[in-house]
DNA sequence: GCACGTAGTATCATAGAGGATACTATACAA
DNA sequence: TTGTATAGTATCCTCTATGATACTACGTGC
């Protein structure tokens, strides 16, 4: 994914896949879907191990692909606040059906795969 | 994603996430999926700028992930058939959703956005 | 005994996603 | 005047996903 000028795609899926494909897009859009609007701090919180640049990378592109929405308020020491934006509402019954198709496989064929072991942190 | 022995994941959703995110995976299963089992140079053949490599590694991947199923026939030239097991079915209606979003997204963020061309193949 | 078709491997190269670490601005409180 | 809290930037580095290219095995048909 390539932030350019022009993106192509084999298909609309594609496209979708490139917005929330992120390595830490998809917990961030989970989190302001669920809890509502939040502080970059409280992201950063609620996700442990991801580095400062990272969170702010990530926030940046939703932010510029339209999917959350960035408030700024003026003052010191600043706060800026971070919530879904319509097209991101819609996202989340696919994160919603990522998540229960996540939860089967695990207790399907995770079990049966003697060479890999998932781990949810 | 590093197919390791062990792989960790904030969340169920990122591990769904983890095996249909390759660059080709999404669309060998949209393809097997519509249209049934196909040849090794059947979908070398759809996909038209997959290398050979490419196809191969993400075509095994996704067996060793049993989302698809590999049949050999022991003939001369080779003669290889993949496709679906019920596993990869599951994921179809997710892709579904994903090619509507998809492209909803494109008839409107996708044109308020002056400084990205999205294009699809 | 040479070419053809299929489904691959093997090597080498590269871009960019992700990470580690350190630094910044600003108002207020002590 | 020193420290604190917040939301960032700036540099540098590594790793791995992807790509380009060339090569292989094997039976058949000519």
């Amino acid at each position: 994914m390539t932030r350019e000028s022009e993106q192509k795609f084999n298909c609309e899926k594609e496209l979708t896949l490139s917005l929330i494909g992120g390595k830490w897009k998809m917990i961030i859009l989970w989190h302001l879907g669920k809890e509502g609007t939040k502080r970059f701090g409280e992201l950063k919180r609620m996700l442990p191990n991801i580095t400062q640049k990272m969170l702010t990378k990530q926030l940046r592109e939703l932010e510029e692909d339209k999917l959350i929405h960035r408030e700024v308020y003026p003052v010191v020491p600043p706060k800026v606040e971070y919530s879904l934006t319509e097209h991101g509402e819609t996202l989340i019954p696919i994160l919603e059906s990522m998540y229960q198709w996540g939860r089967k496989y695990m207790d399907t064929v995770g079990k049966e795969k003697d060479n890999v072991q998932y781990s949810i942190l």
